[in-house]
DNA sequence: GGACACCTCAAATGATTCAG
DNA sequence: CTGAATCATTTGAGGTGTCC
């Protein structure tokens, strides 16, 4: 699909960047398979079955791994392949690319293996967190008191009961659509308020009241309604 | 300059959506 | 309707800044 193809060409692109390697990919006609890949290496030419992921963990492997065997050489091309997951693949002998062009390839006569730690970009796009389920959550309690954007995450986690994780996502996808005014150096306010109630509406009506149980909210202050 | 508080981010886990 | 694929949240180690 479209989706794949994007997967396959970003892996690409960032193999030629960090290992130099230029491949070419063709959708392929067989249906379990999901194309062919072509390295060139050294003037040779190294043609690979695929199979191509978003991200690709434990209950994968199995089928991976059938399919190894039954389409040998087979690569397996990914936006993101648990750690855990490559070591194994490496143990098994099967080759693996990722989007950030983390690669591993051993064969008899050909042997990549690279593995930049930094450069790893998981996900193509990252959605803005301050609209999902958890961030409806915490957005919901900024908004009815805005002093508490200032407080140390930790606090902000406890006092919403959402990880602590959650809240710098907030605070970021808040920053990045310029809700927040800088005060100073720690301190931040609200600005555009109107058009961010707006947005928590939606937020809330499309990712956070289907989960919610009837009955189960209340505001924090008992007049904050009227307010 | 050490102790502490706090934030960040990768990895793991969990939940939801999708495809067959 | 079920398992697989995808998206979201939690966890926690490691890093950075701050205060005494």
């Amino acid at each position: 699909m479209n989706n794949e193809t994007q997967i396959v060409d970003l892996a690409l692109e960032n193999l030629q960047k960090t290992a130099g390697i230029t491949g070419i990919w063709k959708p392929g006609a067989l249906k379990e398979l999901d194309g062919q890949l072509e390295l060139k290496l050294n003037n040779k030419t190294i043609k690979l079955n695929t199979e191509i992921k978003r991200e690709l963990r434990g209950h994968n492997l199995p089928q991976i791994e059938a399919m190894a065997a039954r389409f040998n050489p087979l690569i397996v091309v990914a936006q993101y392949i648990f750690p855990k997951i490559k070591e194994e693949l490496r143990e098994k002998g099967i080759a693996y690319l990722e989007t950030n062009g983390n690669i591993f390839l051993k064969q008899k006569e050909n042997f990549i293996w690279l593995d930049l730690q930094k450069a790893a970009l998981p996900y193509v796009e990252k959605t803005n967190r301050a609209y999902t389920k958890t961030g409806a959550k915490i957005l919901f309690y900024f908004l009815l008191n805005e002093d508490l954007l200032n407080l140390p995450y930790r606090e902000i986690a406890k006092l919403t009961g959402v990880a602590l994780g959650n809240i710098n996502y907030v605070i970021t996808g808040l920053r990045e659509q310029n809700f927040l005014l800088k005060l100073d150096q720690y301190r931040y306010k609200f600005q555009n308020k109107r058009e961010l109630l707006n947005k928590w509406v939606t937020a809330y009506e499309k990712r956070l009241k289907p989960t919610l149980e009837i009955g189960t909210f209340r505001f924090v202050k008992g007049d904050a309604f009227i307010d």
